[in-house]
DNA sequence: AGGCTTTGGTGTAAAAATCACAATAAGTAC
DNA sequence: GTACTTATTGTGATTTTTACACCAAAGCCT
């Protein structure tokens, strides 16, 4: 093979890290593999980019095929790129994570097809390929982000109350339960003016119902325009 | 051509955003292209990625056959993947940048025959390829890095005043002169600990002479053990 | 030598942000 | 209605951040 032959016996992939959070613990979604290598095992869902495909638009397609969700909150981390990491040939593989409702998660064919599943972001295993290390990485990034940017709205379902939020920040920063003070939280959180309270109050449960807050994106999109910091 | 062939016609490259201080702006070295396409225009220095080679050896390879320096500060950014990035075929590349002190830059044979030069960053006029874009994102990063991690050391020569360092800091961040208050800024910066003053003195200036600081690795180890954040 | 010019070096008080902390309210279950 | 569970709210102590002005030390000039 000639030297620029060779150069080009090499391939480019999206993996996505997607999470997603159940009102408990935060969550990824993995799939089964169907076919070597690491046939049977976990991995983070990914495909080829295809040739005439933007790296983004690969990494939405694999989501959306996986998941049937569309305009989710996407971002790119890094490119992993070690020789060795696939062992078929060279592949450099770019990392995404993604947070999604995952009362909106739909099984779809694809997911079926290949035995999507929930995992605890801290019980994965070992995976296929560096996905133990790309998980790594999107979760520290994951972590640093909601330190900076109000993303923690993006994994909860439209209408949520202040202490699934709090859950929800406890759980990606891996605090335990009540490390985040709640009256110190809840100011705080309504400080930044992102939240608005909704007419409806939580129902079924047994005990004093809490109030409902919605996300305001308008509210949002001034937020970051001020370059405001979050810190929780 | 199959489509199988076609997911292997491409390749990837790196470009490397190498910025530099030299006491008064921030720079960024770019080489003039000497072949097509963009034969000409500026560029950020980068190299398709060896068929067995890493992404960040390849990254640090650009980095020595340019400037001849090793084991400097170099972080991968993100990579870039539109599909006509590249005028003759499908190339991603994995944008990173690094810092070095302008002062150890020595002209090598590849930065002879390529041309490099400092530029101010903000005076880059149009880049070949969409290495405007990469380098803006990059400047973006490094703006973001320098208020989390005290990497502003890296830019600046073994021994320097804290006037300096306060000017690298207002330059990066691209504030006015004096849009850090100095005592403030001395007081945080001394107060982390990761800088020891030298025994020596500033000479042959015009007024009164500066202590030399210099950085302690040591400490800035501890530093980042203890999980500390650094903003100025 | 003495004064001019230039940059280096230092402390304090007000304001803001953060932190620690506990009692009452509103529902359901029995 | 009593017990149980979670929701909601405010205050004072502490820490961090900000704003701000003067004297010191050197070279230069005459």
């Amino acid at each position: 093979m000639s030297e620029v032959e060779s150069f080009f016996k090499s391939a480019f992939s999206v993996d996505n890290v997607i999470f997603g959070f159940d009102g408990g613990d935060l969550k990824v979604l993995l799939i089964q593999r169907g076919a070597a290598p690491y046939r049977g095992k976990w991995a983070l869902p990914g495909d080829l980019v295809y040739p005439n495909e933007d790296l983004d638009t690969a990494a939405e397609r694999v989501l959306e095929q996986l998941t049937g969700l569309r305009d989710v909150y996407l971002e790119q981390v890094k490119a992993f790129g070690a020789v060795d990491r696939h062992p078929l040939g060279r592949v450099i593989t770019v990392a995404y994570f993604s947070l999604i409702k995952i009362s909106n998660y739909v099984v779809t064919p694809a997911s079926f097809a290949q035995s999507a599943k929930w995992h605890h972001v801290h019980q994965v295993g070992e995976l296929a390929f560096d996905h133990n290390q790309i998980l790594a990485t999107c979760l520290q990034q994951l972590k640093q982000k909601v330190r900076n940017a109000p993303v923690g709205f993006e994994l909860l379902p439209p209408k949520f109350t202040l202490t699934a939020l709090q859950q929800l920040y406890e759980s990606v920063l891996d605090l335990p339960n009540g490390g985040i003070d709640k009256r110190n939280f809840r100011k705080k959180i309504l400080g930044m003016g992102v939240l608005v309270e909704c007419e409806e109050i939580q129902e079924g449960v047994a005990h004093r119902p809490a109030k409902l807050y919605q996300f305001d994106a308008d509210r949002y999109d001034q937020f970051l325009a001020e370059g405001y910091s979050f810190d929780i």
